[in-house]
DNA sequence: AGAAGGACCAGTGGTCCGTA
DNA sequence: AGAAGGACCAGTGGTCCGTA
């Protein structure tokens, strides 16, 4: 049940991540997708603990009851992505790291969530999302694909968002900020910058750009973005 | 302040009403409203209790400390609006009822008031609406129109929808269900028939109907006439 | 009874901050 | 330190139901 997020780009990108798995110390969470099951034949995944506040008393559920009403099966034990570096287009993240293509594939694949939420709205007559909402974030996790989640998505949009709107720019600004050795942090700033520029050229309205490139309008407007931009 | 609230057709529409107004009940509520005190001089208003649950303290208290924080001043005191009765394209409605050109007409000023707090957001360079929100009530209400409100705009809002998409069929509704004397509700009811029809002309896609009709698209489609709806 | 609308509520957009 | 994401929160869309 995890083909769906298992086309061949995000196979391509980390098909060597899997390397040094066993690095990991047994304590302490670590490295583990549901890709990489496949992908490896996966092992040495953990359970996370339940997180915060109360953690001390159960440290070892495995299954947790049913508390997810649909598509709880498969791997129960989730793990933290591991973190972005910056990339060159084309270029595979080694060691437990992911590139920048699988982020941006990412977004297509929540794309690819909406529509099929709302193939299913439609059907059912009922009210059919036109961006992406909660509801495909839930929707997306049920179909398996845990990895996928609204802060994460939220945090880099407008980083997608060059990265459709000037391929070119996006590239440019990747393969420097890589060269220098940035962390992503720093690239993910570094994005707004061309982005004003885009807007600047088309009377600095970034609602009317978003929404005029069709992988774009499903996706919110960074709040950042906008009040980046003067008037 | 209450001119922009006050526009032509709204006191024409509505410039006999102040009859018969000291028929009311002196402890019961009842009629009056901020046009009614401008069109008619009026007088005979009462405060409204502060409403509900601990309702027997509080019978009388006229000014209400400062919790609105802007616009608050003018009339402090609120009536319920008189109810709609069903009338025909033109028609005036007499006693303490109002008639469904005036209904029509609080759609429109809700869409000004959409265009004042969007123009707003633009300047402050701020999240810019296109529908009406929560946010365009609560400027209404601030800018003096109490008679506005969630509930009662949602209310009739396919009615709304129907005259602005075939207003043809929409007075002819009217007239017919004026001449056998039927009620609002009835008549609420009715309106969502030709809606259906006009819907499945067009590929059974409200929502697109709604968007693509520039006074209507600003409207959230009704839940219910989604439902309605085959397919 | 028929109707107006205050006020509530489930689920939203947004993102902080405890976590690793 | 840099980063991923669970979980919280203010304000939303939606409308019920106490009110007149």
């Amino acid at each position: 049940d995890t083909t769906n997020t298992l086309d061949a780009l995000s196979q391509e990108g980390l098909s060597e991540e899997p390397v040094q798995q066993e690095k990991e110390a047994a304590g302490s969470g670590g490295g583990g997708r549901a890709w990489e099951v496949v992908a490896a034949g996966g092992k040495k995944q953990r359970r996370r603990k339940k997180h915060g506040k109360t953690a001390s008393l159960e440290d070892d559920e495995e299954t947790e009851g049913g508390d997810e009403d649909d598509n709880g099966g498969g791997g129960g034990e989730r793990q933290r992505e591991h973190p972005f570096i910056v990339t060159e287009p084309g270029e595979v993240a080694r060691g437990k790291k992911n590139g920048l293509d699988y982020l941006f594939h990412l977004y297509e694949q929540c794309r690819d969530f909406l529509i099929q939420v709302q193939n299913i709205a439609k059907e059912r007559g009922e009210k059919c999302p036109t961006k992406v909402t909660n509801q495909v974030f839930r929707y997306a996790k049920k179909a398996g694909a845990s990895y996928i989640n609204k802060p994460k998505m939220r945090h880099y949009v407008h980083c997608y968002a060059l990265h459709c709107l000037d391929e070119e720019v996006s590239n440019a600004l990747r393969r420097a900020f890589k060269e220098r050795g940035e962390n992503v942090g720093a690239w993910r700033q570094a994005c707004y910058k061309p982005l004003v520029t885009i807007a600047a050229r088309q009377g600095w309205d970034i609602d009317a750009i978003f929404n005029a490139h069709p992988l774009l309008a499903i996706w919110y407007v960074p709040t950042k973005a906008s009040s980046a931009l003067p008037c």
